[in-house]
DNA sequence: CGCATGTTTGACCGACGTCAACGATGGTGG
DNA sequence: CCACCATCGTTGACGTCGGTCAAACATGCG
């Protein structure tokens, strides 16, 4: 089982680590690392699933790229309410957020690898190499659209909306031959949608009784009919 | 009366977003710890409330700090539904938020003036320089950490626990004196907490009533136990 | 096999939205 | 100066979408 990501081509960068203002493109990790020498690639590391990565409020010693897997960040309050803010797919970069200290929490979904920098290195290179340092500005900025856009949705969005908008975009992200596994359970998803997992399951199976879903099982998902979703996401 | 707002001094400028080398003054453009140099302070424009600032879509030609008034920046769905992902008040920074093209509106919630920088300058500059880049960085590092709590507040908190943390928000954010003045109307309110504007009325009234907060109007507001609200605000 | 984890489905409920009426405020023009 | 009107805010009655609680079913692993 391999997401589209890993078949994409990870050329792993040994280029002039000097400044070369056109990293600033679609920075993908990919593309960021192409700015930084070397020996800021970074060590991989595996997760079990479930495994926390790292907690709120501890200091960000590392930066993260998921090589395979998947993670959820989240933030929690004290009764257990959570809001997780993004899941980070194959070739996603998290642990950026902050300055000094995370600002939520990330586990592993399921079990995952991930290739991770020291933060302070990062942070160093920025300060030198203004390649790194708007690298390192357009993954923020993507981060802040991702954000933006769900903050439409969980503010003004009804539960059929939210779960319509979700499989569009697991399905842009991680489909393969028009199909996708997810990764995460229910409650994930409604803890990403705002509502909870009985809703979630409800709408699921309301789509995939009206036929505009295929489900060979409740994580393996086909989008039978993406414009009629598109409108349906409003 | 006066709002804190009208307090402030505001140059009227009444020229086009255009030439104006008298335009230098406090450079807090960039409040980071990096600052921007004296050749990146823009001119002055002011907009009437209500006026819209540039629109979802349109190419991304300036980036603004507000200097006086409040401006907001909305998503909007087809029927109306309305997101307010921030509001920026004098001193902020808005309109940063993409590359080349604008993906949201931002209008002014009350008479608001503004100094403005282009935004390739900017972005050339960013390209130069280390230190814009890195101020750049900082910047939407910081719209993303709001966002990231408001996507809590939308997900996950009650109608109560939202318009306290707003209050909280305001009271941190243009208190003076114990007290602070809301530029915005309830409805705005409303769009920025995921509710509607009658719930908000209500749950004001109710900590009015609590004896929580004092209001000389329906605009006027002094927090009596900050203590209490943010435990209310989980 | 047995247990843990996850999903579905149903019955019921409540927080918040909707609709509507009324009141307060402030700007404008006669 | 006041009458008028638009905008904004408050409050009540009622409806509903999604949450809560609960039970049954599936899946997979030690």
């Amino acid at each position: 089982m391999f997401s589209r990501n890993e078949m994409l081509a990870r050329p792993r960068a040994d280029m002039p680590p000097s400044s070369s203002p056109a990293a600033v493109g679609p920075a993908h990790f990919g593309a960021s690392c192409f700015t930084l020498p070397p020996s800021l690639l970074g060590t991989v590391h595996s997760y079990d699933k479930g495994e926390e990565i790292y907690g709120d409020d501890e200091p960000a010693d590392y930066v993260y790229e998921v090589i395979s897997g998947a993670v959820r960040t989240c933030k929690l309050l004290d009764d257990g309410r959570r809001q997780i803010g993004a899941f980070h797919l194959p070739g996603d970069i998290f642990g950026l957020e902050t300055d000094s200290r995370h600002r939520m929490t990330a586990d592993a979904v399921v079990d995952t690898t991930v290739r991770l920098v020291r933060h302070k290195t990062l942070e160093d290179a920025a300060l030198r190499d203004v390649g790194v340092a708007n690298a390192l500005r357009a993954l923020a900025l993507r981060d802040l659209r991702h954000a933006e856009e769900h903050m439409l949705l969980l503010g003004r969005k009804t539960a059929l909306e939210r779960v319509v908008t979700f499989l569009l975009e697991m399905d842009r992200r991680l489909a393969v031959a028009g199909m996708f596994e997810l990764p995460m359970c229910r409650r994930d998803i409604g803890d990403y949608l705002g509502l909870t997992l009985e809703t979630v399951s409800r709408v699921i199976s309301h789509l995939h009784g009206k036929g505009v879903l295929g489900l060979s099982n409740a994580r393996q998902i086909v989008l039978r009919n993406r414009q009629l979703l598109s409108d349906m996401a409003v």
